[in-house]
DNA sequence: TGAAATAATGTAAACGGTTACAGTAAACGG
DNA sequence: CCGTTTACTGTAACCGTTTACATTATTTCA
């Protein structure tokens, strides 16, 4: 029984103001001259008429749907609050809409991804959902993608934007190491794949050789950069009785830091006196975590911000390709053991 | 220059399956019975022409979009991680799309909604870009909405979805004013006319007012939900060498109290001890605040997903009014003065 | 001043699906 | 055994725009 009134048409619209549909089209997309008097009476018209145009008869006729794509792995993150804002500022200024998607490696064989050309003018990928298989038949079909935290399969040459992880966290552990003289540092790490992580277990494992401390296997958990997820994997270890010993723990991301921290409240250790704690991204909260966390500011508004804009330029025919790096820089508070 | 490979259509796969495109519609949408061979011809013809079926073509003639929108006034506050999660997955469920816009007041003027009839099937309103006009147009035309954190206009019972804020306020302003002592408390309240902002000043003033304690407009401040903003007023306010005094303040939302909490630093006051400190929400930062934020559990993620879920039950015409408000309970922590 | 460019508009064919209508063959019911 | 349902399929109109092509009137300028 649904009557979505039957909506009004260009054609009403036409008939209204005595031209053709197509000279209101024109006047709408403003892609061709409309004399004065025609255009004034078009624009009483419509706004009597209360004419929206009807956007899939547009995306139809033009073949473009004026969305762009987000395709993230999940929605577990404060992490995404920021690269949110960015991404949906510049899709808006470009009055384009946005899909907000979630799609990752366990999805895929249940489901096609939810969005991709049939329902997009490009995508935005930040999620392992799509494998590098994928990037490439998108890539080779023309479609416009940029990619998020994550770089090009090689020979693709898909612009992407991350930031600079591998440097910066081997200055950070190294910190921990020569500053705090710390020497078993635990890592919480991302998921399996993702870039992030990867990269800045290298950074970890760079930081530990160069200081002569034996990468320990034992001390590296899964956390997702989740922060639930991060708080289960820890208090499990913590809870078994004969875990390896730890003086520090770098987690890649605050927000799993926040369960970091809380295991660790939980089982009484103290930071950073008993187990430093540092992280990755420095959220809005990062400075008022008790005790204060030991970061690398990441700046993630901006790259949700530049990766659209990026996006924007493919689909203006810019040709845009390379990788931009966004650089980081850390950020000392007290839960690495520097003084306030 | 685009040259988005001519994509396989419907009429490609037919003629390749050797049937009529209504077969091949009827076979993705299973709306009327196909004989099993013929099934089985599709389904390998159209994995083997990767064909999926063109959005915008589906919506022009199905006269619907797929795609359900939530209309938001920002994306400023970790508040919305949580609400997202929950609506995307019921989202997700349905095989819907979402598009997330912003929209509020001061957009009104310069721009109509980014998101309405004419690009989803339904809305998810948190924003108060809609006036109660622009609800009471939509719900006449038949246009199915459900209102977050926010009420139906009288006479149009627009389904809702908020969280019980008034008594709740009540009772933790009232315990700041009886366990703790406090007397001058400062309300960082949030938009002037958002409803959650509203009735939460409602209950801290009828707090006040069963203590007999006066209202006092100067401790009054507008933080907006929002982090920056908050703390810039705050710390405006601080900076005022004659501000009145005080000894608590009640954030509207957690993510603001970051804001306060980092004025108040700034300011070398201590929380508890020289200022009080709660907040709203309890995001999940919020016992890991220095000192731990004491504040009103909001279940917000399950917001998202019983608004979302109201939402369906509208597109399936199953009619659903009314109002719901979830429950919300005192989290107790230190930043209110009482022991860990 | 006449040919060519430009401005303003209209006509009608797409765009890629859905679905009302119609038809045929097989199964059913009394 | 025959009228009626049911299962399956096809034809073609339609959804509401955009845009290629055509047309006419007006400028431009060599």
């Amino acid at each position: 029984m649904t009557r979505r009134s039957s909506s009004v048409t260009i054609r009403d619209v036409a008939r209204q103001a005595g031209v053709s549909v197509a000279t209101v089209s024109r006047f709408i997309n403003r892609n061709a001259p409309v004399s004065a008097e025609v255009a004034e009476r078009l624009n009483q018209v419509m706004t009597e008429l209360r004419y929206v145009p009807h956007a899939a008869a547009r995306n139809l006729a033009s073949r473009k749907t004026r969305v762009i794509g987000l395709l993230l792995n999940n929605l577990h993150n404060d992490f995404f609050v920021p690269l949110l804002n960015g991404v949906e500022a510049v899709v808006r200024k470009k009055e384009y809409n946005l899909i907000v998607a979630t799609y990752h490696a366990n999805s895929r064989n249940a489901m096609p991804p939810p969005i991709g050309p049939h329902n997009t003018d490009g995508l935005l990928v930040f999620s392992d959902g799509l494998i590098d298989e994928d990037l490439a038949n998108l890539t080779t079909s023309g479609f416009p993608m940029v990619l998020v935290h994550r770089t090009s399969p090689p020979n693709l040459g898909i612009p992407s934007v991350t930031v600079e992880n591998i440097e910066i966290t081997h200055q950070l552990v190294e910190h921990l190491i020569q500053v705090h003289g710390k020497r078993r540092i635990l890592f919480m790490r991302g998921p399996l794949h993702q870039e992030d992580s990867v990269r800045r277990e290298m950074g970890y494992k760079s930081a530990l050789a160069a200081n002569g401390i034996p990468f320990d296997e034992k001390l590296v958990l899964n956390g997702e950069f989740e922060r639930d997820i991060a708080f289960q994997v820890l208090n499990d270890f913590l809870s078994n009785g004969k875990h390896v010993a730890f003086d520090a723990v770098f987690t890649g991301d605050d927000d799993a830091a926040i369960g970091v921290m809380k295991a660790l409240h939980e089982h009484k250790y103290r930071i950073p006196e008993d187990v430093a704690v540092i992280g990755f991204d420095d959220l809005g909260f990062a400075p008022f975590l008790n005790p204060p966390l030991t970061t690398v500011r990441a700046p993630t508004e901006s790259v949700g911000k530049i990766a659209t804009e990026r996006l924007f330029e493919l689909l203006e025919n810019q040709a845009s390709n390379g990788a931009v790096v966004l650089p980081t820089e850390i950020i000392f508070r007290r839960s690495c053991g520097c003084p306030a």
